[in-house]
DNA sequence: GTCTATAATTCGATAGAC
DNA sequence: GTCTATCGAATTATAGAC
């Protein structure tokens, strides 16, 4: 009798598997809804239940796979983390690259990989606590083979004197601020998805020129 | 007998009446834990027993006094968002003053408030939804005496063609995305509370003259 | 692996004493 | 006006069937 049911069940499974298949397992479908949900209104306002709805699976499922909400919370903040960081760190530290061009590099690889994930900025500014991670966001610019080269640029008068931060500051402000004040810019019909993207793509060229003027007031 | 608890009553009304007054109305207690905890962590985060014990009351008096958490909340994000709003429309609508003194008005006004108030910036646009409130932000811009200025500075060719969204994006940007990225800036002992005060000091100064600079950019 | 049902806890809100 | 006590719904998490 054990032997019928199990062999039913065994059948059962490979019908499942072969559907899932089609789109996703169970698990790739959790995290993907919850990095969709996570990233667009955080930690608190988002339920279990909205996850698991998302994703089309029951409820228990998260906690088949994540042992906890926190637990699922974690990895797609690591997640989100580490792709802010990664645009940073491939052109931070580059030795065969001026210093204008690692600013064009920085503004057009944010402003691609934000196209694409336009909630992440408030995300990661939202959810900075106390985590390790943002340790070494930091570190990376701090000891950048770029802010080396900035300082060799201020000394031999090519651009003007700065403080490191406010560099950075303007950079990344300048090209990330714009996501971070996007639903304030649409939602009143002024701006449409498509006039925000050619903003973008606008930025993109203009943002390094006008960091270059900037480095040149005193 | 009723009397006597009556009077009992009263005597204790005034006793502690007598104590609220060295330390504020348990009404103002309310909206000042409100609004240091919901500008902090946003509404989902906040419980309302934590409003409460932030001000040193029974959780029942929050609804005594404002019916529900979400009528508390919509007080702080109303008082919030006009904050943010009374810099602009302070200095956008005069017609006495030039496009280049309005800039330094902004940044130095913004600045001003918000190293009071640090958090604002990430809460007003994190709690960007379906409010009125932004349309009137957003019009306070769009339809701005300043927007006009710039339109005719730059047919005289006194500074060079700019999207108007890009160059609000620009000085808003420059001026309060430091505040947005404060704690990932400041975690890192790298930056102390004193240190980033002196950097929006000197912003205060040098963001007019770099959007100066950028405006001369083709 | 996935589901149903439910336990355990948290949270917003209220009733009623004082 | 303020407090204690508690309700009812919502929410996270788990037990157990399949």
């Amino acid at each position: 009798m054990n032997f019928v049911l199990h062999l039913l069940r065994s059948q059962q499974k490979m019908k499942t598997k072969n559907k899932k298949e089609e789109s996703g397992k169970a698990e790739d479908k959790i995290i993907q809804a919850a990095r969709k949900l996570f990233t667009q209104k955080g930690y608190s306002a988002i339920k279990t239940r909205d996850i698991a709805q998302e994703a089309g699976v029951n409820l228990a499922l998260l906690n088949y796979y994540f042992r906890s909400k926190e637990k699922l919370f974690e990895i797609i903040m690591k997640e989100n983390f580490e792709k802010f960081m990664k645009v940073i760190s491939e052109v931070v530290d580059n030795e065969k690259t001026t210093v204008k061009q690692k600013i064009e590099m920085l503004v057009a690889n944010y402003i691609d990989m934000l196209s694409g994930n336009p909630d992440m900025p408030l995300f990661v500014l939202s959810h900075g606590k106390q985590d390790p991670q943002r340790m070494k966001m930091q570190a990376k610019f701090i000891n950048s083979y770029f802010l080396k080269q900035v300082q060799q640029e201020i000394k031999s008068g090519k651009i003007a004197p700065i403080h490191p931060a406010n560099l950075i500051l303007n950079i990344v402000g300048l090209t990330i601020f714009p996501f971070i004040g996007r639903r304030i810019l649409q939602s009143n019909a002024s701006i449409s998805q498509e006039q925000f993207a050619d903003l973008m793509e606008e930025r993109k060229v203009m943002i390094p020129k006008w960091i270059d003027a900037m480095l040149k007031v005193k």
